[in-house]
DNA sequence: ACAAAGTTGTTCTATATGGAACAATAATTA
DNA sequence: TAATTATTGTTCCATATAGAACAACTTTGT
């Protein structure tokens, strides 16, 4: 007897850190925001930045750099690295503002449309499988409370 | 009339993007989670896989580092390189496994206990910020359904 | 009108990170 | 027992990422 291995139940610390609900949200994201970019890094060949651009171009017609790095949180860097490959790969075109001569106008293109429909496919389907443990009236419950968490944090200072 | 800038609705995405739930997970992880990392490493010196092994062993006893990589969900090169430079900060002990030479428990220290109180109170303290949005009773609501998410997440393979 | 301060987008650099491959050991199967 | 397969921890390497500094330009304040 005793002899085996015994199975950590590695949940406990779910309940037992001092911080449950952020530690929680943190797990999640750790266990399925950042492997899904990475999924989609592997599969649609785009980092996060680059599909960030594409997701919020699809969204708005038209935005700066700047704004998009407002809208995802990312550094301006990262947002200007990726609007370079994004032209480069033709997701996106970019026409200079002529009020004021420091920003470009992005918009999506049409292969760039195809190819956030095909990355939002997979997010949809990725959203239904990981939510697909909540009831109809639980998910209502859990959208109605991440949305005001989220609103909170996007008043939040940079 | 109509000459200033136009002011964006920047969470204008958050009920127009085609996977609104996780959409809004995604972006409490990049406005919330990601950033605490960020604080945590410049404040405490530690970063995220470092932060993970003082947290696991603070709440289980004993534990090897895959274990730690299991729980947290984090390859196992960047705990091995973690477990290292928290063992030359003394904030971790390891001690072989004479049943299995292959492994070694890792145990924290006192000193890492110390480490450990003090990041914990910032995260304490920055979770009570996020959640103070929510009422007592949405809060007690939102932790049943993200700890069912939390759980669900853990069951998915790696 | 002019100087000072702020904004945009960019490059450069340092670092955190994950994948792949590896040696040592243990477990499994023939 | 011998051979194969799996596991643990590690090193090496490629890359995503953020900070800092910068030039060009715009806005603000005097």
């Amino acid at each position: 007897m005793g002899r085996g291995k015994v199975e950590l139940d590695y949940s406990n610390i779910f309940e037992s850190v001092e911080f449950p609900d952020a530690y929680k949200v943190s797990y999640l994201a750790n266990a399925i925001v950042f492997p899904t970019y990475e999924d989609v890094r592997k599969d649609f060949g785009l980092v996060r930045a680059e599909y960030h651009l594409l997701l919020c171009l699809a969204h708005y017609s038209e935005l700066t750099a700047q704004d998009v790095a407002r809208i995802t949180r990312r550094p301006r860097n990262s947002i200007s690295r990726a609007v370079h490959r994004m032209l480069d790969l033709g997701f996106l075109k970019r026409v200079p503002d002529p009020s004021d001569a420091r920003q470009a106008k992005l918009q999506i293109t049409n292969e760039g449309k195809i190819m956030h429909k095909k990355v939002s496919e997979y997010l949809v389907a990725r959203e239904a499988e990981i939510f697909s443990v909540l009831s109809d009236s639980e998910r209502e419950h859990f959208r109605n409370l991440i949305r005001k968490l989220a609103n909170f944090a996007s008043t939040l200072k940079r």
